[in-house]
DNA sequence: TCAAATACATTGGATTCTTATGTATATTTG
DNA sequence: CAAATATACATAAGAATCCAATGTATTTGA
């Protein structure tokens, strides 16, 4: 089962700045990978959605990025910024925040952890 | 508080399909409302979002209208077909389990209800 | 050797929401 | 009683975000 797109959507980032908090720093290929092995293959990240996700984190100066060779192939690392540590601390939490809500909305009886 | 209105994005539908699950019937002013209750003000569902949801579950056969007048003024009725039923509970149980695999994703712990 | 995996990226289109606007009636409050 | 607010529907233009498709190129493994 793969989770609608719908769903996936206005999560994306919260995602994406989440993994690079705890990873220091990923490319874009192992982002789509982690996710994926993440969540035993039910969401799965379009590189159609990632990069322009990525670039738009950058644009606002929210990740940093460099870029190393490995061979003759190119590989751009992505990581938090100062700003983007403290903007993944509210997102991660407004999140679990309208997770509440929504549980509470729904009735919906999650496990606990 | 409110929401960032991304996180909206995907779960309206849902969100509206069940509550005309434990209402039977209810009108978009209504929904509005009852949202915003239930949720301290923390959801705010506009009409410009609402109505064309409405009508696009009504073109997919899953609620039906009635039309009421109220004085001179017209109230438009949303209730669940059968279809719209069974899709109720798929929606919502599709909905719980990502929340689920977000709340590992992001390491969120929920309280236990 | 040749398919699959790795790794980047962009474009066109669909969907979905926001903001703004429009119409009209009903109720509350100063 | 006038004016503001609440009730109640609706649409349209624009922004945002994602998907599917496509493109380029290298590397790995059967």
């Amino acid at each position: 089962m793969i989770y609608s797109s719908e769903l996936i959507k206005g999560t994306l980032k919260t995602i994406v700045l989440k993994l690079l908090a705890d990873n220091k720093k990923m490319y874009g290929y192992e982002i789509t990978q982690r996710v994926k092995e993440l969540t035993f293959d039910k969401i799965q990240i379009t590189e159609g959605a990632l990069y322009p996700s990525l670039h738009s984190l950058e644009a606002d100066g929210l990740v940093t990025t460099e870029t190393e060779f490995i061979g003759k192939r190119v590989r751009k690392y992505y990581s938090l910024s100062a700003t983007g540590k403290t903007k993944t601390k509210e997102k991660v939490s407004e999140l679990a925040d309208f997770m509440e809500t929504m549980k509470f909305l729904l009735d919906i009886k999650t496990n606990t952890a």
